[in-house]
RNA sequence: GCCCUGGUGGUGGAAUUGGUAGACACGCAGGACUUAAAAUCCUGUUCGCCGCAACGCGAGUGCGGGUUCAAUUCCCGCCUGGGGCACCA
């Protein structure tokens, strides 16, 4: 009898779906195990056979954890809402539910294929109205909750109400009473400040032509990767998620996982924890003063990029400044109670330096500043002293008023009122500000009037040469005097072509001056400030101070464009390149020379805080996630626009049904295909969809309790499944979907929804296949047509892959068979109006090659016979021509033996598996041909589950011919069953105890191929044994049934009765497998040179003894006497002379 | 550019904690069975040198250094394939 895999599979699969065999109960003694695999997107390419392979490796898992005792949950589903589906229907009409359907039913028969274990009853898609009715009710909660720092967790909005009703907000400078003086308006505004889920302004990359956003990755050079056409930014309302005010417990609960070391660094490196320093640097120029200003810029004449002409003692100053801060005339005092915390409705500092200035009082808002004048102000010096300070002022920007000691103590309440008035009728005059809405640019603010930059290195202050800011900072339009606004425009509109990606990855330095100047705050020196693309306006501050001598980056950007380069760190610093020390000390840094660099670092934070001009600063690379789409396809947000406020809807009207669109193509504006809708228009509905990632963070919690209609998933459910234990997918999820989805399991857990906050326990990553892409070559007519041409008269020649390389390598000999050939081949067609021609690679099916052999018939069939008239050189220099009529049909060289065997070789590279390139492998075609349990296998055997490799059939053979063996241990073909109740000899209980071992240790840490490998070991020995003994062969197809069910189920039916499904685990006994002695290599300085087997329990002693004793030894060490003898027991001996 | 990861025979890979490099399988070569083929079985197979063979010798885990009695494994520098870099999923 022989092993017909087809029948038993099918046999099986129907067996298992009729009985339910798969179906997990909610409730159980067995301990609970969660199994899942990365939710799928049901492409229209349909499965390849890199899907399957993280899906068998947690099928194996799982079945294992069954066998093992546990109550397993192996759901599946599909992350059913995406853009290929509405491209699809973009360009074929077709609603995205429709194609999606088809895609998921294809999926489903190719799954079912294989034999997975899947709980097919729990089967979920976000696409179901059903499932997304329970992602709005959690978008819901998380609009309505904010993350309160205090607390560190998110709490419902209304506590964070409470505490502005009773305490009002000191970062957003609000009483309490403010507060209740607030329209709804603005204290919704204020509130979308908080929410977890909110609304602000962000940038895309908008594409006209196309009507469509673009993905960083489909713009290629400026233009769309699709049709070429010019990509700009649009700044569009946008949803995002608060996820940075979780980086911190994102961080943390890396310790709890059990991710590999690199997914946490990837992870870690993503959220981009650094701790420093932010820098306020004063603008040299003022903003306000518009065109005057280039005048005075010009006269200026600064002198270059070095030193202003004036110097100051910087120490001097700021020491002067905390000195009269302690010690206040009493004008100065009483003032300054007057004017603190903002009584007037203005901020206030007080002696606060402007360049080398110290201004008594001064409010940064409007530009004011107060001077307050003692006795000593009478004299003429100072009166110049005080003019010139006075029209430096000014010429700054600044507005000064001058208050004598008499009129502060005696007054004080006209010399406040005079303040207030002045402040408020400057603050008119001021440009607006930009109210930006609370989006993730941290570019709104106080902008115009400094530049604050983050740095992790303080200690380099005075080592700042420029400033870098982002060219889409909206101080640039403020700062650009108009003699460089032409060329600092060009560049912004360079930039604004160019995808974050290519600036990040930019080799080239670009970059531009604005013309305008920042201060140094310790000693006023001028810094140019620079715009480059290589800064974006959302990582940060926007804006960086580039530090030459210590920074590579912003070395080069010196050397590039000439900027002087201060060296603070002495011989550190050689000139060629930075030195990113913290060890040296520091030079040429005032208050820090001398000082180690490390410890500068808090000196400086120490001192920007004091003066007010700086602070100590965390800062995240991360930022939040945008979490609105221009799409259809996708979850509508349950919100309604009133007067510009989003209202939630009520939670009894969810869910909100996608609505049907006539045209998929977007809106006005660059809204997304639903502001094409009147209804939904006239509801004030969003019109935004929410991103792919919605509703594959929370997944994993509906398999628990996928038919609830009452909740997202019943609180007990999710107590007893709890975690997922085992997470198997690719790592290109590593920082998308794994972070957003524990952000959203966290939000669900501060809001007391599920009783946990990771939602993997531990993550397997599996590595992709890759597809290995055949490639012919394929000559390309150049030349002159006559207008009458018949194209179809022309031949297609087909040139092997070694006699293309020596052609593009130029060896005569290759050229001239070829061109001899075409020659010919042109002249039987009777063209002559053409010779030249050059050779094409292209893609041909994987399918139709074996190894690198070209079916030559198949392929003729192909593409529905456009090669059926394909003329061929051969590897050999033959030609493979079309049959004359009436010629038999010629064998190709795969049907072998007839005549000369050569072939046509095909090119070989390794790229993504996709369809367009011909190079996929479907899973179908070889589950028809070897069955499930070997195509299970084999991927599988093919090497670590986590690792990346190029799919080849070749080797699927080895595992096919492995269960025929295994088969035959059961039935003979003569014989039929051939297995016995016979006593198992010792030597094949050690096979089997060996086996049980290794299988077990392999399979529980993910090392199948190896396992794989166990088996056939296992099987070879037993066949080697002639052992036929139930007794051993029961347990082998039990261990046997993760890997390959549908032949262990058929094996141990009939050996045992009964379903394996069922079965247990067989134990290991180690006293199967014990050894007494060991065959010990036994090297000479290291080199093995020969083997002796010595019994385990011997001491160090003997084994030398015994060593120098045998003969091999003896020739090496030829007399000497060994200097020393390693003795490694059980592992090896090593004589070292 | 930045972050992560891989590189071992003709091929996929093994070597679990620094201890016999190449398990297992493919392919290839030779042989057995057969009229023949398929299927199956047996033998050999890292490279080089010597040799009828056995034995032996040398080199060898991307490249160049280092640590160690001993390195595929640890350290430093480089080359190179793959993944990610925020709207592909």
């Amino acid at each position: 009898m022989e092993y017909r895999f087809r029948d038993i599979e099918k046999k099986w699969q129907q067996h298992w779906e009729k009985t339910q065999a798969y179906k997990v109960s909610n409730t159980s003694e067995k301990p609970k195990f969660y199994v899942l695999d990365m939710f799928p997107y049901p492409s229209g390419a349909g499965l390849h056979v890199g899907h399957p392979l993280g899906y068998i490796a947690s099928d194996i898992y799982a079945r294992f954890k069954r066998l093992k005792g546990f109550n397993v949950l192996h759901p599946m589903g599909y992350d059913a809402f995406g853009l290929p589906a509405e491209q699809y229907a973009i360009e074929h009409g077709v609603h995205p539910a429709i194609s999606t359907e088809q895609n998921i039913n294809n999926f489903r028969k190719q799954m079912d294929n294989i034999g997975f274990c899947f709980d097919w009853s729990r089967e979920l898609r976000t696409s179901d109205p059903a499932y997304y009715k329970w992602t709005q009710w959690i978008f819901l909660q998380l609009f309505k909750s904010w993350f309160n720092p205090k607390a560190n967790k998110a709490e419902s909005i209304t506590t964070l109400i409470g505490i502005f009703e009773n305490e009002g907000s000191q970062a957003e400078e609000f009483t309490a009473a403010d507060w209740k003086n607030f329209t709804e308006k603005r204290k919704q505004e204020i509130l979308m400040g908080h929410r977890l889920a909110y609304c602000g302004i962000g940038e895309v990359n908008w594409c006209e032509a196309l009507g469509t956003v673009l993905a960083n990755d489909e713009v290629v050079n400026g233009v769309s990767e699709r049709g070429g056409y010019p990509v700009v930014k649009k700044k569009l309302r946008q949803w995002y998620l608060r996820i940075t005010d979780y980086a911190d417990r994102l961080l943390e609960g890396l310790e709890t996982v059990e991710f590999s070391d690199a997914m946490k660094e990837m992870q870690t490196n993503w959220i981009g924890k650094s701790i420093g320093a932010e820098i306020q640097f004063p603008l040299s120029i003022s903003p306000r003063r518009g065109e005057e200003m280039e005048e005075i810029g010009a006269k200026l004449k600064r002198p270059g990029f070095g030193y202003p002409d004036y110097k100051v003692d910087s120490e001097m100053s700021f020491e002067n400044a905390k000195r009269m801060r302690r010690e206040p005339t009493e004008a100065e005092s009483i003032l300054w109670s007057a004017l603190r915390s903002k009584q007037t409705g203005y901020k206030f500092r007080r002696q606060h330096p402007v360049e080398n200035y110290i201004a008594d009082f001064i409010c940064l808002d409007v530009w004011l500043a107060i001077e307050v004048d003692g006795g000593y102000h009478t004299t003429v010096e100072q009166k110049e002293a005080d003019d010139i300070r006075d029209s430096r002022l000014k010429e700054l920007g600044f507005t000064t008023l001058r208050f004598t000691n008499e009129e502060v103590i005696n007054k004080i309440d006209i010399v406040v009122e005079t303040i207030q008035q002045k402040a408020t009728e400057l603050k008119k005059t001021l440009p607006p500000k930009t109210i930006g809405g609370p989006g993730p640019s941290p570019l709104q603010g106080e902008a115009g009037e400094r530049v604050t930059v983050f740095t992790t290195r303080p200690d380099t202050i005075f080592g700042v040469d420029f400033m870098v800011v982002a060219p889409e900072h909206e101080l640039i339009e403020k700062i650009v005097p108009a003699n460089h606004k032409l060329p600092v425009e060009e560049y912004i509109t360079y930039v604004k072509s160019r995808s974050e990606r290519e600036r990040i990855a930019e080799k080239k330095i670009t970059g531009c001056f604005t013309g305008a100047y920042a201060l140094n705050p310790f000693n006023g020196r001028e810094i140019p400030i620079w715009i480059s693309e290589y800064v974006l306006a959302g990582y940060g501050t926007g804006a960086i101070m580039g530090v030459p001598c210590g920074d590579e980056r912003d070395h080069k950007f010196a050397k590039h464009f000439n900027i002087p380069i201060t060296n603070i760190i002495g011989n550190y610093y050689n000139g060629e390149e930075a030195n990113a020390t913290k060890d040296a000390i520091l030079e040429n840094s005032d208050f820090l020379n001398g000082m180690v660099m490390r410890d500068a670092i808090g000196v400086v934070i120490g001192r920007l805080e004091d003066r007010e001009i700086g602070e100590r600063k965390v800062n995240y690379k991360m930022r939040d996630a945008a979490f609105s789409r221009q799409r259809y396809w996708g979850e509508p947000f349950p919100i309604q626009w009133k007067d510009g406020v989003a209202i939630p809807l009520p939670e009894s009207e969810l869910p909100l049904l996608l609505p049907e669109v006539d045209s998929y193509s977007p809106g006005p504006d660059g809204e997304g295909p639903l502001a094409n809708i009147p209804e939904w228009v006239a509801r004030e509905l969003e019109t935004n969809t929410m991103p792919g990632y919605a509703g594959s963070s929370w997944y994993f919690l509906r398999y628990m309790d996928p038919d609830n209609k009452q909740e997202f998933c019943n609180r007990k459910v999710s107590d007893y499944w709890n975690q997922v234990d085992l997470y198997i997918g690719g790592t290109e999820h590593a920082v998308g979907h794994l972070l957003y989805s524990r952000m959203w399991t966290k939000c669900l857990y501060d809001l007391g929804l599920i009783g946990f906050d990771e939602p993997y326990k531990k993550l397997m990553n599996q590595g992709m296949i890759q597809g290995s892409s055949r490639f012919i070559y394929r000559i390309s007519w150049l030349g002159v047509f006559k207008p009458d041409f018949d194209f179809s008269k022309l031949p297609i020649i087909l040139v092997s892959k070694n006699f293309r390389n020596s052609w593009v390598h130029g060896e005569k000999e290759s050229i001239e068979k070829i061109n001899d050939e075409v020659q010919k081949v042109l002249k039987n067609a009777g063209i002559t109006s053409m010779h030249t021609f050059s050779i094409s690679e292209l893609h041909v099916d994987v399918n139709i090659v074996d190894g690198v052999e070209l079916d030559i018939e198949a392929f003729k069939k192909w593409r529905n016979g456009e090669y059926s008239n394909a003329e061929f050189i051969l590897e050999d220099g033959s030609v493979y021509a079309p049959l004359s009529p009436g010629e038999p049909a010629r064998p190709s060289h795969s049907d072998g033996g007839l005549g000369v065997r050569s072939t046509y070789i095909c090119g070989v590279e390794t790229e993504k598996m996709s369809k367009s390139k011909f190079n996929t492998v479907n899973p179908d075609t070889l589950v028809e041909k070897y069955g499930a349990d070997t195509f299970r296998m084999y991927e599988m055997f093919l090497g670590p589950v986590e690792q990346s490799k190029p799919w080849d059939t070749k080797g699927i053979e080895g595992v096919h011919r492995f269960l025929k063996k295994l088969w035959r241990l059961f039935y003979d073909e003569v014989k039929g069953k051939i297995w016995n109740d016979g006593k198992a000899t010792d030597a094949e209980l050690k096979v089997l105890h060996k086996t049980i071992k290794k299988i077990e240790e392999d399979t529980e840490r993910f090392s199948f191929n190896t396992a794989v490998s166990a088996f056939m070991i296992c099987v070879n020995e037993l066949s080697d044994l002639k052992c036929y003994k139930k007794e051993i062969l029961e347990p082998l197809v039990i261990m046997l049934t993760p890997y390959a069910p549908h032949i262990a189920a058929e094996l141990y039916a009939e050996l045992a009765g009964g379903e394996v499904i069922n079965a247990s685990f067989p134990k290991f006994e180690a006293k199967y497998v014990a050894e007494s002695s060991k065959e010990y290599p036994v090297s000479i300085n290291g080199k093995v040179r020969t083997n002796i087997t010595i019994s385990l329990d011997v001491s160090q002693q003997e084994v030398e003894t015994i060593a120098l004793a045998n003969e091999t030894v003896q020739k090496w060490l030829e007399g000497k006497t060994p200097k020393k003898i390693i003795f490694v027991k059980g592992k090896m001996i090593n004589i070292v002379i």
